[in-house]
DNA sequence: GTGAAAGCGCTAACAG
DNA sequence: CTGTTAGCGCTTTCAC
C-alpha cells in the first residue's frame, strides 16, 4: 500500500492537517515542523493521492485532450505540445482519439468532462450546438476551430494563405488550383477563404477543385482533376493531400515543379522528407498545444474569459539545397 | 454542479446505498426500485464521480501510457491502439511523452504510478533496475522491451529479421549492411542480433555500420559509411533512418534500388509515400497497443501473471505498382 | 431487499 | 502556528 498522509503525520509526530499544510502551504508552518514533515514524507516516499485531494478541492489536476486521429501527423504534434506544457504545470493529460467520428467524439467528451478540470478539443468534428453544450458545463479550449466566443487557439489563415499565393504569383503563376479538404472541416473552409481573398487581391485566378478526404489517398484522387484545370500551381488542403498529389503526378509523368507547382499546408515532418521536398505553410502545432494548455489553465484560475490566440504561420519554401528545412518538432 | 448520487437517491426516494447498488450491482436490487433509480439517474444526467469511487474501491479506471516521443510516428500508432482498446473497456488513458529522456521518464513514471491502476511503458529508456523498481509497486506492461519476467508485448525480431535477409538474398545480395539505432536501445540490439543470425544461416555477410540516432538525420549521417562498405543492400534500424539514407543516397547520385537496395523497419505511413516506396518490415503497432491494454487489464484482474505476447511481423515489399501498400493504421 | 453508518485520503474551516 | 472537526462522493459492511 502506498504511504498516506496519516503515515507521514504519525512519523513526524504532528496532526494530519499540519502535515497537509507543511506539504502544500509551507509558509503557514513553523520551519522546524515543516522540515520534520518533509523529511518524514520523503523518507517513506509519500505521494499525495490526487483523487482524494480533488474530491475536496474540486480540482483534479487533470485535463483532457480530444483529437480526431493520431494517425494524422498533425495531431501528435499538437499532443506533444499539450503534454509538455501540462507536465510543466504538474497537470496530467487524458488522451482521447475519436477516429474522426463526430458522434463518438460527443460521447467521449461527455464522459471525459466529468473527470477533468477542463478540456482541449483539437479540430473537433461535432456540431456548433454540441460544442456549446459541452462548453456550458465544462471549461473548454478549442484548437483549430472557432465557435462563437469560445476560447480558442487558431492559426492565422488570413495571412497564412496569402503567403503561398504571393509566392506562387512571384514565380509567375496566374492560375492556381485549390484542393479543399472535407466539406465539413472548419479549417478547410478558412483556408479556402484565405486563398480566395489573397488571389483576388493579387489579381490571379483561384480554381476550386472540390472537397477531398484529408489524406494521401485524397490527394491521389484529386490529382487528375487538378491537371484538367490547366492550372500551373496547386495548393492542397494539407501536406498529406499534397504528397498524394505528388505521387499521382509522378505516375502520370508530370514534373513537379517543372510542369506543376505543388504547395502543401501544415508542415508535417514528412514534407521535408519528400522528394522533391514539399513547399508548405508551417502551422506551429506544438506551440498551439502549449498555448491551449496555458489558456485553459488561466481560464480555470478565473483569469481570462473569452480569450483567443491566433498563431502566426510561415511559408516554408523547400528546395533541394535543404534551405529552410529546420524542423518544428525537434529532430525527426 | 454535477449531479451526485445523493441527488439521484433523493429523487428516487431511496437511500444512497440502494441507489449505488441499483447502478452498480443491478441484480441485488428489486426490479421496481432499480427502474426508479435508473430513471432518476438519467433524468438528471448523473455520472458517477470516478475519483470518489476510486478512493474506496482502490481502482481508478485509469491507465498510464508512457512513450519516448510522439514525434516519432511509431509511437502515435501504438498510442492509438492503446487508446482504442482502453476506451472499449471504459478505461481512461493518461499520456506521457518523455522526450527520449531516461531521467525524465523515471520521474514521470514515478508520479504517474500513483494515479493509475497500471502502466504501459512503450520502448522505455530507463535502466533495468529502475524498471524493476517501478514494477515492484505498480502493475506494468512493457511494449517493445523485455526485462526479466515482466509482462510484455514484443515483436518477433527472430523471424522478423529473417524475412528481409531472405528477401535480399533471393535478390542476389551477398554483402548486406546494418545501420543500428542507439546503442542503448533494446530493439536495436534485438534487430541486429536477428539479422546476424539470419545472415549466418543463409551464408551471407552482415556488416554492422554502427549506431545512429533513430531519425531521418541519423540515416543521412550513416549513408556515406554504408556506401563505403561496398554492400549492395542495407537494412536500417527503422524507416526514418531508411528515409534519411534514401535522401543522402539520392544526393550522391546513387540509384535505389539499382546501385543499392534499402530496407526499413516499422512500416510507418511515410514509408508508403516515399519514392521509391520503401520496402520495410511491418510491426503491428496498433495491435501491440491493444494487446498491451488487454494484458494489463487481465493482470489487474489477477488472471495472469508473467504473460508475454510476441507479435508476428511481416515484410512489406514495396514497388512502383503499389502492391502490398495497404496501410496498417487506417487511411493516412 | 433496503437503510444506517463507517470510512477511503485528503483539505478547509474553526478554535485554540 | 497547530490540532480538532467535518465532509468531498462514493461503496461497503452490517443490521434490519
Amino acid at each position: 500500500m502506498a504511504a498516506t498522509l496519516r503515515d507521514v503525520a504519525r512519523l513526524a509526530g504532528v496532526s494530519t492537517s499540519t502535515a497537509s499544510r507543511a506539504l502544500t502551504l509551507p509558509e503557514r508552518v513553523n520551519a522546524a515542523t515543516r522540515a520534520k514533515v518533509q523529511a518524514a514524507a520523503t523518507s517513506i516516499g509519500y505521494a499525495p493521492n490526487k483523487a482524494a485531494r480533488g474530491l475536496i478541492t474540486g480540482r483534479t489536476g487533470t485535463i483532457g485532450l480530444v483529437l480526431p486521429d493520431l494517425a494524422n501527423p498533425f495531431f501528435p504534434s499538437v499532443a506533444k505540445g499539450v503534454q509538455a506544457r501540462a507536465r510543466a504545470a504538474d497537470v496530467a493529460v487524458f488522451l482521447a482519439d475519436t477516429d474522426e467520428d463526430a458522434a463518438a467524439e460527443a460521447g467521449l467528451v461527455q464522459a471525459l468532462s466529468k473527470q477533468v478540470d477542463g478540456l482541449i478539443l483539437c479540430s473537433p468534428r461535432m456540431s456548433v450546438d454540441e460544442l456549446n453544450a459541452v462548453a456550458a458545463d465544462t471549461t473548454v479550449v478549442l484548437v483549430n476551430r472557432l465557435v462563437g466566443d469560445l476560447p480558442a487557439v487558431i492559426f492565422d489563415h488570413q495571412d497564412g494563405m496569402r503567403q503561398p499565393i504571393a509566392h506562387l504569383v512571384a514565380l509567375g503563376h496566374r492560375r492556381i488550383a485549390w484542393v479543399g479538404g472535407p466539406a465539413t472541416s472548419w479549417s478547410s473552409e478558412q483556408r479556402g477563404k484565405g486563398l480566395a481573398v489573397a488571389a483576388a487581391e493579387l489579381g490571379v485566378e483561384l480554381i476550386e477543385v472540390g472537397h477531398f478526404p484529408p489524406h494521401y489517398d485524397g490527394g491521389m484522387a484529386a490529382a487528375d482533376q487538378v491537371v484538367a484545370t490547366g492550372a500551373s500551381a496547386v495548393v492542397a488542403y494539407n501536406d498529406l493531400v499534397a504528397l498524394g498529389l505528388l505521387a499521382r503526378l509522378h505516375t502520370r509523368g508530370i514534373a513537379v515543379p517543372g510542369d506543376l507547382s505543388v504547395v502543401g499546408i501544415d508542415d508535417i515532418a514528412m514534407s521535408r522528407m519528400a522528394r522533391p521536398a514539399l513547399t508548405t505553410v508551417r502551422m506551429p502545432k506544438q506551440q498551439a498545444g502549449r498555448l491551449a494548455v496555458e489558456l485553459l489553465l488561466s481560464l480555470l484560475d478565473g483569469v481570462e474569459s473569452g480569450a483567443r490566440k491566433t498563431l502566426t504561420v510561415e511559408l516554408m519554401v523547400r528546395d533541394s539545397t535543404g534551405v529552410n528545412q529546420r524542423p518544428e518538432d525537434g529532430t525527426v
